[in-house]
DNA sequence: GCCAACGTTGGC
DNA sequence: GCCAACGTTGGC
């Protein structure tokens, strides 16, 4: 079992969102980078963990978990033109891009912070609290998931 | 709105 | 295959 950190845009997508949507499930869909790409298509797998994070926002942290119910398949929207991640070199026959689909745990009762997360010297090493780190999914380690979720 | 970081593109 | 230019991300 693996840890993993999902960053969204709550002006695109938000928890409350997720929390919205039928069985609280959603194709996490948009994903434009191979390195995240890569980590969705050969590593995720069912049960899987990971934490929603918001960026771009007021308050930038952790605001929950979710769960891995469904593997890598083909991201629809790479197809649609009129979508904004349409990638005219991609095609069904040789899909390019791929996403998982989550299902919501838990909310968490507040935003875990980025400055909150700052303060503690044993996630210093997270991916996300890094100077100029733009990846959209990053793994996490167990001690670091452990330390967060007693923080929740 | 600024700007650092960094992925991608494309000319050579 | 190199690398400059460009675009995007995302915290502040």
């Amino acid at each position: 079992m693996k840890y993993w950190l999902f960053k969204s845009e709550p002006s695109c997508f938000s928890i409350d969102d997720l929390a919205k949507r039928p069985k609280k499930i959603t194709g996490w869909d948009g994903i434009r980078n191979y390195q995240a790409r890569n980590m969705m298509r050969d590593e995720m797998k069912i049960g899987d963990q990971g934490f929603f994070y918001h960026s771009s926002c007021d308050e930038p942290g952790i605001v929950g978990l979710v769960e891995i119910v469904k593997t890598a398949y083909p991201d629809d929207t790479q197809f649609d033109p009129d979508a904004d991640h349409f990638d005219p070199k991609s095609s069904p026959e040789n899909p390019r891009w791929v996403m998982v689909d989550v299902k919501l745990v838990q909310k968490f009762n507040r935003v875990l912070t980025l400055s909150e997360l700052r303060e503690y010297p044993h996630l210093s090493s997270m991916i996300v609290l890094r100077k100029g780190n733009r990846l959209s999914i990053t793994p996490v380690t167990p001690d670091q998931f452990k330390a967060i979720c007693n923080l929740a």
